[in-house]
DNA sequence: TGTATGACCAACA
DNA sequence: CTGTTGGCCATAC
């Protein structure tokens, strides 16, 4: 639970990752489901930036008509992501960190 | 013990 | 593009 807050604490503004490749960062991998529930269950206290998580087919899972959806947005656009239904383009805006490095800052 | 339900995912039709 | 399937796992009833 605290390494998957700690990667998505890792993700940098302007880039955005799935539930899958946060829970294969954090060493859990096939556990994408467990992410989700991780960040529901983080106290606001750590300013997770949660809304840089999509699914892995680039789009932003809460629905449509929902104000969760409607936040998540915002703040992705606050971020200089573009987003368009719901839709973002991994291509554009996907996360991919050196694993060297990254491996480095790990606490665990 | 069983079933249903998620802020999921990859593969397939 | 959509929908389905099997897999995943914690929670709730």
């Amino acid at each position: 639970m605290e390494k998957i807050w700690f990667i998505v604490a890792m993700l940098p503004k302007g880039r955005v990752s799935s539930y899958g490749k946060v829970a294969d960062l954090a060493g859990l991998p096939g556990m994408a489901r467990y992410v989700s529930k991780a960040l529901k269950m983080a106290p606001g206290t750590l300013n997770l930036p949660w809304h840089r998580v999509i699914n892995s087919q680039g789009k932003i899972s809460f629905k449509p008509d929902t104000e969760a959806f409607r936040t998540q947005m915002q703040l992705l656009r606050l971020d200089g992501v573009e987003v368009n239904r719901g839709r973002i383009s991994l291509a554009k805006f996907e996360w991919r960190p050196d694993m060297a490095t990254l491996v480095l800052q790990l606490p665990f």
